[in-house]
RNA sequence: GCUGCUAUGGCUCAGUCGGUAGAGCGUCGCAUUGGUAGUGCGGAGGUCACGGGUCCGAUUCCCGUUAGCAGCUCCA
């Protein structure tokens, strides 16, 4: 038998050498995969190809296709638990996934009560041992083992697959399962596993389908993993913006409010505003913006033009009835024609462009009940946006340039290495939900493609994420759970001036359909402020805390002299509060990093003499005594140059 | 929208197998006037989310609504 190894050379191995041999190589990282071995050029099941079992290549090969035919064999024994258990249940389909694995059944919601059972019933298998048997019938006799076994989703998986498709089937004991594999050799090398939870999940990822219950699970080689796992899980809890960030008073939620409308409190505000005066300035005063102010709503004639209207109506708020009212209006979901009739306002040359407005514009979306999520997925909110209007031979500079501008956003805010780019395109089978001809859509893909590579941006092609309009460059981000938020988005739209008639002379004294540029320079507000609570957790850079420098008297006979700090902080534009309760200053240092404020000025007998103040920071610790002026020096020119000072100082909880 | 889970002082939570509730933190008061991660004592604060139902009696059981959470679907 022939084994590809990773540095792409061909190994032999007998038939009769011992696993342990293959098992050595791929601890040394020599083979590609454990029992999914690359024989001959192909991936197939070791199985195949040796006779004996391959435990121990899995529990030494550090390469996640081991890892992931290892999870994918814990999912067939949780479905042989939960068939054990819950006979009348059926099979569906259930893969390995990032960290772990999950499996649908057609049954009723398990609860964790429920859960517990099947782990228990999962040690069991595991301890008897069953191997994994791999065997393939054609597909008649396949559909009649599955109709058999009355497993109708597995029926209809076989029905789909193609004619010509080898259809494997895996038996551990008298459990057996239609999958194409490979997996362990045998159900007792799995050492570490645990059920996390349970949610409903659509058959095929279908809202028009039945509704089935999903379990997902992990599983490590060893038991340490899997204790370092489920604690880092606990520990992202401590990141997620949902949590801290209500706890931080950053923002909350009213039921009588509603859903989707979170309260920014004081300092979710303050951050936000600080943002906002940033990108303002920056887009007006470096990037050649001018700043528009237009309505929240309008009638729906508006976006019988836009397209909205049959585009996306359900997704708007809508005020007033069609058929009874003499006006209809609707807030806007967008801040497009609005700008558009600014441009229209007046007749335009073609020495006019490009123009760029921008708009710290509020948005209205009528998101369904069940989408909304902290501050991430809303009903409300506030976006950088901004419209170009462009001469086609500006578009691909100008479109550079948007990009250049979300590149330095996102390093200002120290958050560049953590985001994807995504070349956002039409479906061409799904032609009703775009406007445009098709050629329109493939030459303007290209562009952008040429764009970026030109650029040297790493990026994916997604198939149906564009806008109506035109496809996009989207700029995603993952929060602690691993779902992927798109923060920033940049269209190439050479349609919607044709819809609004808008037009500049050129120098021959025609009129020529300009095109846009709809993009955002940071998105939106509350889910960038989201991300940094996220990144940070909670301990942003100086510049962008709420409350930047707390002062501790060390006894009220110091409050005077910390009162004329405080006000010396704040006439230089510092966030700065004051803590003049009877309390002792190490209690009041406590609270102040757990409100996590980078700064802190104890004042006492000695500072008050010399005129001085005791620093403390985050970034140094005791940092010793400074003379005022000098601190306030310091740390407005680390708020001007938005400094991101490395957290030094080991925090607690 | 779908499948579940959840809702108890400002916050985090305990509790009541149906007889109107408790802790810690916070807050307020008093004492303490301090030197880098929790000073002590005392007080106030709850129609147990909202609306129905069952029951002699509901915060507890049932139904509905609203909101929060997880996942699915969606996200111009």
């Amino acid at each position: 038998m022939k084994i590809t190894l990773k540095d792409g050379s061909v190994k032999e191995y007998s038939q009769a050498m011992s696993v342990i041999d293959i098992a050595k190589d791929i601890s040394e990282g020599l083979a590609r995969a454990a029992c999914a071995g690359e024989v001959n050029g192909e991936v197939k099941d070791l199985r195949t190809v040796i006779d004996s079992d391959c435990e121990l290549n899995i529990l030494t090969a550090n390469d996640p296709k081991g890892l992931a035919v290892y999870r994918h064999t814990t999912a067939h024994v949780m479905a042989e638990a939960v068939k054990r258990l819950f006979p009348e249940a059926k099979l569906t389909i259930g893969p390995s996934i990032d960290n772990g694995f999950y499996y649908d059944f057609d049954h009723a919601a398990f609860s964790r009560d429920d859960l517990d059972k099947i782990e228990a019933e999962m040690k069991k298998i595991i301890k008897e041992g069953k191997a994994l048997e791999r065997f393939t019938l054609g597909r008649d006799e396949a559909i009649k083992f599955m109709e058999d076994r009355n497993e109708p989703y597995k029926v209809e998986l076989i029905r789909d697959l193609p004619e010509d498709a080898e259809i494997s089937f895996y038996s551990q004991g008298d459990f057996t399962d239609l999958c194409a594999g490979p997996h362990l050799m045998s159900t007792k090398t799995i050492k570490a596993f645990k059920l996390i939870s349970s949610s409903g999940a659509y058959w095929r990822g279908n809202s028009d389908n039945a509704m089935l219950q999903r379990i997902y699970g992990t599983s490590f080689a060893k038991k340490e993993e899997l204790e370092d796992y489920l604690a880092y899980l606990e520990d992202i809890k401590n990141r997620d913006h949902n949590k801290i960030g209500r706890e931080m008073e950053l923002f909350t939620t009213v039921d009588v409010i509603g859903q989707g409308l979170p309260l920014l409190m004081p300092k979710g505000a303050k951050m936000i505003q600080t943002m906002q005066r940033w990108i303002e300035d920056l887009e007006d005063n470096e990037w050649g913006y001018v700043r528009t102010k237009t309505p929240l709503m309008a009638k729906s004639d508006l976006y019988k033009i836009s397209g909205h209207w049959d585009h996306y109506k359900e997704g708007m708020f809508v005020m007033g009835d069609e058929d009874k009212d003499k006006e209809v209006f609707a807030l806007r979901p967008m801040t497009c024609p609005f700008q558009y009739y600014v441009f229209k306002a007046g007749q335009k040359s073609y020495r006019d462009l490009p123009i760029r407005y921008g708009e710290t514009s509020t948005l209205f979306r009528n998101e369904d009940s069940g989408e909304m999520h902290g501050l991430t997925r809303v009903r409300q909110f506030t976006i950088s946006e901004g419209h170009l209007i462009v001469r086609p031979d500006q578009m691909v500079e100008e479109f550079k340039n948007c990009l250049a501008l979300a590149k330095h956003c996102l390093t200002t805010l120290g958050v560049e290495e953590d985001v994807t780019y995504h070349l956002s395109k039409w479906d061409p089978d799904n032609r009703e939900k775009y406007i445009g001809e098709p050629e329109v859509w493939e030459e303007t893909e290209q562009h952008i493609r040429d764009i970026l590579n030109e650029l040297g941006i790493p990026f994916t092609e997604d198939v149906g994420e564009a806008a109506f309009y035109g496809p996009k460059v989207d700029i995603n981000t993952k929060n602690v759970y691993g779902k992927e938020d798109t923060m920033i988005t940049i269209q190439w739209d050479a349609l919607l001036a044709e819809q609004f008639d808008m037009y500049y002379i050129d120098q021959n004294g025609d009129k020529v359909r300009p095109y846009i540029i709809h993009r955002t320079s940071m998105g939106c507000y509350e889910r960038t402020l989201a991300w940094l609570i996220e990144k940070y957790a909670g301990k942003f850079p100086t510049w962008l805390c709420p409350e930047q420098v707390r002062v501790l008297p060390i006894s009220e006979k110091y409050a005077d002299y910390a009162d004329k700090v405080l006000k010396e902080l704040k006439k230089n534009g510092i966030l700065a509060t004051i803590d003049n309760r009877s309390e002792k200053i190490g209690y009041k240092i406590r609270e102040t990093r757990m409100a996590r404020v980078p700064y802190m000025l104890v004042v006492g007998q000695q500072e008050e003499e010399q005129g001085k103040v005791s620093v403390r920071s985050r970034f140094a610790g005791d940092e010793g005594q400074k003379d005022l002026a000098d601190f306030i020096k310091d740390i407005c020119e680390e708020i001007r140059t938005k400094e991101i000072r490395k957290v030094t100082v080991e925090e607690q909880k």
